[in-house]
DNA sequence: CATGCGTGGTC
DNA sequence: TGACCAAGCAT
């Protein structure tokens, strides 16, 4: 008789909810210990945890929440103020997709979330580890959903070498193994925990894993290589000029981006296409909002995205007549521009025509702006 | 299945 | 300072 799969693929899950128990991470979208979560606020808490850190979607979490305190609070919401509250965290359809979702949910499921994994995946944003995340959480059903953090446990747990995502139907067979008969969502938790706390991408806390007698990469000495990642593309380099447009009584120009595509429907500072070629002053003209005199800043401004780096030069003018929406200075803070943006807002007040003083600490502060 | 999609922290 | 990374989804 074979030995049964489960004695040599699957580590027991009793010394992993053991180590759970006694870490006891207090997360603001977690239940208390014998209280039933809330699925509104585990949903929430999954889409803001998309392809971000815990550090940065708690204050994001706690103001969603003090503002849309319910479902049906977030769907009356207009699309434009969730756009400006999720400004700053980052891959902005999930904030179209997360208003879509509870819409669809309110519109079309009588208010409720579905409790099973299908009902879920066909929301807007809900893909196959949220979908399962959600359901092994908020309602209990036996399933493990796989992320980056269970990837790495399972790819080291059982030395999985081959290089992402070619080792995916692996991890996949290797998560449905252990799949629990009960509190399938602290399983989720905990091992999402190991992953973020212990069973970390560089410098792994081995000797505080529960698991670490049954790690093959423990024993092969080969945890810090794996998972083996995906081959790395090349970053391009793209430039562009930004149009900072003043009104005579000192507001500011702010254009929406189309709702499709990179910064879908935030407001920016309108600009010339980003592209890989630098733009010549007569080229870049053609692209202003206004036909007005333009004076280019001292200095760029430096962002990095996700697959490309950007240089943005920002050009000032004074005029009106020109299609978009006007803010105070003082309303900037408060608009909701995206991070890219926001910097482009710090970059002109630290370079526009200053008192001869400050211009000098701000070239100091930015290491731009100096003569060359 | 590869690609497009942000940002801030870390080493 | 730059590369890498973090609880993915849609197309």
């Amino acid at each position: 008789m074979p030995p049964r799969r489960s004695s040599i693929g699957s580590p027991d899950l009793d010394p992993l909810l053991a180590w759970y128990d006694g870490a006891r991470r207090v997360l603001p979208w977690r239940a208390a210990p014998g209280e039933s979560p809330d699925p509104y606020r585990v949903w929430l808490s999954e889409i803001m945890l998309q392809q971000t850190t815990v550090a940065a979607v708690i204050p994001f979490f706690e103001r969603f929440i003090r503002r849309w305190p319910r479902l049906d609070d977030l769907a009356n919401a207009n699309l434009d103020d969730v756009l400006a509250a999720w400004a700053g965290l980052g891959y902005y359809a999930r904030a179209r997709r997360l208003h879509a979702c509870a819409g669809a949910i309110i519109g079309e499921h009588g208010g409720r979330f579905p409790r099973d994994v299908a009902g879920l995946r066909t929301l807007p944003g809900i893909g196959a580890y949220t979908a399962a995340a959600i359901a092994a959480i908020a309602f209990e059903v036996p399933v493990v959903p796989l992320d980056g953090n269970i990837e790495r446990v399972l790819a080291r747990i059982h030395a999985v070498t081959a290089p992402l995502p070619r080792a995916k139907p692996e991890l996949r067979r290797r998560a449905a193994a252990l799949v629990p008969s009960h509190r399938a969502g602290d399983v989720a938790q905990a091992l999402m925990d190991l992953g973020a706390m212990v069973c970390t991408p560089r410098a792994p806390d081995c000797p505080c894993c529960p698991w670490q007698r049954n790690c093959r990469a423990n024993a092969l000495g080969i945890v810090g290589r794996l998972p083996t990642p995906a081959p790395k593309s090349i970053r391009p380099h793209r430039h562009g000029v930004a149009f900072w447009l003043e009104r005579a009584d000192g507001a500011v120009l702010l254009q929406r981006r189309p709702l499709e595509g990179l910064l879908g429907g935030m407001l920016e500072v309108p600009s010339t296409p980003w592209r890989e070629d630098r733009w010549t002053g007569t080229e870049a003209r053609r692209h202003g909002p206004a036909a007005v005199t333009w004076h280019p800043l001292p200095g760029t401004v430096e962002h990095m995205f996700t697959h490309f780096r950007l240089t943005l030069s920002v050009w000032s003018g004074v005029g009106g007549g020109a299609g978009g929406s006007w803010h105070t200075v003082e309303q900037l803070a408060d608009a909701g521009l995206p991070s890219v943006m926001r910097k482009v807002v710090r970059h002109v007040a630290a370079n526009k025509t200053p008192p001869r003083s400050e211009r000098r600490s701000a070239d100091r502060r930015t290491g731009h702006g100096r003569a060359p």
